[in-house]
DNA sequence: TCCATTAATGCAAAATACGCATTAATAAAT
DNA sequence: ATTTATTAATGCGTATTTTGCATTAATGGA
């Protein structure tokens, strides 16, 4: 059954007219006659009860005209939406991305996004570092935003950012600049680092600042969680080293002393992934 | 769009295999290919991702696999659904009766129709004797079961049933039976009988039977509603004449005299009327 | 009774769809 | 790295379907 019939079934039924109908949908009346005449045999059914005079619905051709101008409405809508998901305008991308950056370059990318395909949806998810490539191959996440570098097979990466590692120290604190920092003054500190996980590139950046002092560090406690890290250094109970975008949150009573240590912020996501929701994303964040 | 080729998509979208979908279809891996083109070029849009090897589907493709199971779906019911129509199984039929015969041959009918087909709509209404040819030709009722006959143009009427007139009195009057009755004993009655109207066929029997007797009766009320003139008879304020398919009402306090008239039950119908649900009651009710 | 209107239909041309055979790309096997 | 098996796309001739033109036949109104 073509719907293009039904369409001229409908037209039909509107002018209850074969002349006037066939004008309106540009073919002849004898085109139009004998597509009328496929759809009732189709259907095994009276469309229209006519003579060579007068054309009139049939009870059945009254209730399909009905339920097919609804049906037909619905297809097209579908349709509209399926070519919106085509263009990439419609759909849904989870990203996952570190705490760190929620207050600045994150707003920056979404209000990007949200500005350009308004209809998208993004689901935002925090991942531990250790799992985001599994999540990323598993589909569990479209888009990894990490400050890791991979060489997986399989998955694309592209810098997009980069800040300076800060220590972190109470306002009270002895630190106030660069210049206190010392291999004596710093090991008496106690540290709040991150997890030291293997093959993580961030973790041997911060190895890589101790190794300048020729110093191992005291740590006290490893956390993942920036907002727990600045919530236990707010409370004086050691000093933590975090990447500077942490300064774009709110955090009173906290010094931030900028290291001479660059920290990558990348974006992962699956070579063989053709969503075109995330080709736009993509696009989008490269031209920051 | 031809919906045969949406079914085609719906096949691939599930085996995911150009041959194997082609083969559960029967046609061709090449027109079957060829389909799913013109289908993707249609709409505008890409359906599956594919290289020689591996067919998948878009995330467009997803979305309108699973919109169009449900409006293919919604479509047959709908197409059903019109069959029914068309047979006369389904669909709303508005009858009117007189209300002597609710008791009678009414469900007698009305159970022969549902049993026949459960799924129609019946709608009964009590109308006029005056008003019913009117409603009949203005498609407020379909079909009109009434004891006039009618001569009219473009309506169609045969009778199903008759039975015959009888006199109604209280248990306790003194005619008990036919040879109570003469010129005499009828003249010092008084009477409830129905509304007299302008060539109405009942009217004139029940004149025929008092000319019978070569009497003018003696009219205390007229009334249409036979339920009314029941109420008043038992109350002893007159007595009646109505057809006997009354005695069918349970009528306690009552006596049924009948009386050698007949009167006729026709049903009346629009003869232009070809709605498949008319012929079907029709064809029920002649076979009574 | 005749005329104007109008849906159906015969027929040839155009458009479309189909099947067969082949091609080209690719994943798996060696 | 090379070969092989698999499989979607495509060229081409054929079959089917649809279309437009011209005509027919039925019908309501004058």
């Amino acid at each position: 059954m073509d719907l293009q019939r039904i369409k001229y079934f409908l037209a039909l039924s509107e002018q209850l007219h074969y002349w006037k109908t066939a004008e309106k949908v540009n073919i002849t009346q004898s085109a139009l006659s004998r597509q009328i005449q496929s759809l009732e045999n189709e259907l095994g059914l009276q469309l229209f009860e006519r003579n060579k005079r007068n054309v009139k619905l049939t009870p059945a051709g009254k209730f399909l005209k009905e339920k097919w101008e609804v049906e037909l409405n619905e297809l097209e809508y579908i349709h509209q939406f399926a070519k919106q998901i085509h263009l990439g305008e419609r759909g849904t991308i989870t990203i996952a991305h570190p705490d760190s950056i929620s207050a600045s370059i994150m707003p920056d990318i979404l209000a990007k996004i949200t500005q350009a395909f308004p209809q998208l949806q993004i689901k935002l998810v925090q991942v531990l570092y250790e799992n985001q490539l599994d999540f990323l191959k598993n589909y569990k996440i479209d888009l990894a935003i990490t400050r890791d570098i991979t060489s997986e097979q399989g998955i694309k990466s592209k810098k997009i950012y980069s800040d300076h590692l800060a220590l972190v120290v109470p306002l009270d604190h002895a630190f106030k600049s660069f210049e206190d920092l010392s291999k004596e003054s710093l090991s008496a500190q106690k540290f709040i680092l991150p997890t030291k996980d293997e093959g993580s590139s961030y973790s041997e950046i911060i190895q890589a600042l101790f190794k300048s002092y020729d110093l191992v560090p005291d740590v006290f406690l490893h956390s993942e969680f920036g907002s727990t890290i600045i919530a236990l250094v707010r409370k004086g109970l050691g000093i933590a080293i975090l990447p500077d975008s942490y300064m774009h949150h709110q955090s009173p009573g906290l010094r931030f002393i900028p290291l001479p240590f660059k920290t990558d912020i990348l974006i992962n996501w699956r070579a063989d992934d053709h969503n075109p929701v995330l080709s736009n994303i993509l696009s989008l964040v490269f031209d920051c």
